[in-house]
DNA sequence: ATGCTTATTGCAACTAGTTGCAACATTAAA
DNA sequence: TTTAATGTTGCAACTAGTTGCAATAAGCAT
């Protein structure tokens, strides 16, 4: 079921700016900020508002067709979720993101459920530390 | 060492306000925002500043004396470390937020290190999931 | 095509947190 | 105790993100 198919299946309307929101964030390959989306969602919509924005990113979080996540800059970042469940290793020295497969956390998430009857719902995380290239 | 100490011996100074806002971490059995810390040092000093107060908790940070964590409200809250490193666990259902051992996390560090060569600096999460009391 | 219902938008005002800068206060040395 | 060096503060203006509300428009039924 396509993004699309998604909101209509809700009962959410599908408006331009929705469409021009879903596709900067199919059309990022990585992390994009909201500001940015912002920014491109003028270019074609000139008196669009950025709450407009937010709202929409903060829905499609909601029904988990986008992550959002704090990389250590100065603003939140999204990504759409297409595939894979993933998360991320960011170098506290370098800056540097890296992939991590949702696999890496299994471990931790049986842990969680035996010995505090916890049930993680863990989504696209960002671990801070240090990179191959930092160390030392 | 002190949290007095250890400012002391980096070179920041002890003033007034710092004091104030050390004590307030101190005698604070679980979190408090950045918010509630300025009115107790308002309470005080009234023409402190919240810059003062954000910028403090942004040193203690740095110097690993306390913790900045998300736990899903609308603003981030601060924990001291005293003595145990832990994390928490964090119902999205109910909001209680549980404890957690550092331990738990210790199997998800040795798969980062052996698997991507990265060294995670893991410290006060937050764990979002469903409690023991809200599942089903 | 027209009208109705209600989801969505733009707007303006707001909250949480950050930053540059001049005034001020701590600390150590004289 | 005075002075000098510099770390720290208050202030005001800023950034990122949120919210209530009236105007608008998507989607559906006729
Ligand atoms: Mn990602
Ligand atoms: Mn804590
Ligand atoms: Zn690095
Ligand atoms: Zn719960």
């Amino acid at each position: 079921m396509s993004c699309f198919e998604t909101l209509k299946a809700k009962g959410y309307r599908m408006t331009a700016e929705r469409r021009a929101i879903l596709e900067i964030l199919h059309s990022t390959d990585g992390h994009i900020t909201a500001d940015r989306i912002y920014h491109q969602v003028r270019a074609k919509f000139p008196k669009a508002n950025k709450s407009t924005v937010y709202r929409t990113l903060e829905l499609l979080k909601g029904l988990n067709l986008v992550a959002e996540t704090n990389l250590g800059g100065n603003s939140v970042c999204y990504h759409h979720i297409e595939q894979s469940h993933h998360h991320h290793l960011v170098c506290q020295k370098c800056g540097r993101v890296y992939d991590v497969d949702a696999a890496v956390f299994a471990p931790l998430q049986e842990l969680l459920i035996k010995k505090y009857q916890f049930v993680p719902d863990i989504r696209h995380l960002a671990i801070f530390g240090y990179c191959p290239k930092c160390q030392g």
